[in-house]
DNA sequence: CGCCAGGCCGTGT
DNA sequence: ACACGGCATGGC
């Protein structure tokens, strides 16, 4: 039944990962200049176009809203209106606040002092947060304070299912995204410990880049440099 | 004009 | 535990 010689759905991904670099280069992400920028832009992505997000953090750095204390100053309302572009305001103002109030009365309000905190014990205090999930949770781990998690993103997910590396989950749950991180932690299992970071880094960023391009939710896999190798027919649905 | 975007949360089964 | 809508807004 099954071809010895056919790759496993983990020496897939992991060679995914070369592929993409193969095909796009270096990403060097996230885009931000700041850590907190970081933390910014992955509240205010959620389920929201980068474009759109862009015009936020344009409205923030107008007020000088892009540092800790910037933010920690403005006032809800006017964050609510500030944030307004990225959409679901109403959740992500409130929530934006509730990371600083965090940082303020558990860690000194600063950044450095979250990121010394335990891998583990961090992702928990995250995910603990309003308008944190296990994607955001993540992206501020990795991209903001340089720990060593996968990302699992809806790209990713859409890849690894449509090159069929895992099995379709259309309710996508907690669970299916700790399957994913789960995965994408064995496909570089075999890679030095002290390079994972930027590892995931590049693997997650290179994700959104053919995502982007590729495999959107109806976008099909069209020119997708993946298609061929991974083994998926471009009629495929989903 | 309709669909979609780098999710998360509350509610119902 | 899991599926299902709602949430806001702008781009294409």
């Amino acid at each position: 039944m099954k071809s010895s010689r056919r790759p496993s759905p983990l020496q897939r991904l992991r060679r995914m990962h070369d592929q993409l670099v193969a095909a796009y280069g270096p990403q060097s992400w996230w885009p931000a200049e700041t850590s907190f920028e970081v933390v910014l832009g992955a509240y205010l992505t959620q389920n929201t176009a980068w474009k759109a997000v862009e015009k936020s953090l344009a409205n923030l750095r107008a007020v000088g809203a892009l540092t800790i204390a910037g933010l920690r100053s403005v006032p809800l309302e006017e964050l609510r209106v500030l944030v307004r572009p990225s959409g679901f305001s109403t959740r992500k103002a409130p929530a934006l606040k509730a990371f600083v109030a965090m940082l303020d009365e558990e860690f000194s309000g600063s950044l450095d002092v979250l990121a010394a905190t335990p891998t583990l014990a961090l992702r928990h205090r995250l995910l603990a947060l309003p308008g944190v999930g296990p994607e955001t949770a993540d992206a501020i781990l990795l991209y903001a304070l340089g720990h060593a998690v996968p990302m699992a993103d809806e790209y990713l997910r859409r890849i690894a299912e449509r090159h069929q590396l895992v099995e379709p989950a259309p309710g996508r749950n907690r669970r299916g995204y700790e399957s994913l991180v789960r995965l994408t932690q064995q496909a570089f299992a075999a890679d030095p410990v002290e390079g994972h970071t930027q590892l995931f880094n590049e693997f997650h960023a290179l994700n959104v880049a053919v995502g982007k391009a590729h495999c959107g939710r109806t976008a099909r896999c069209i020119g997708c440099p993946l298609a061929d190798d991974l083994q998926w027919t471009k009629s495929d649905p989903i």
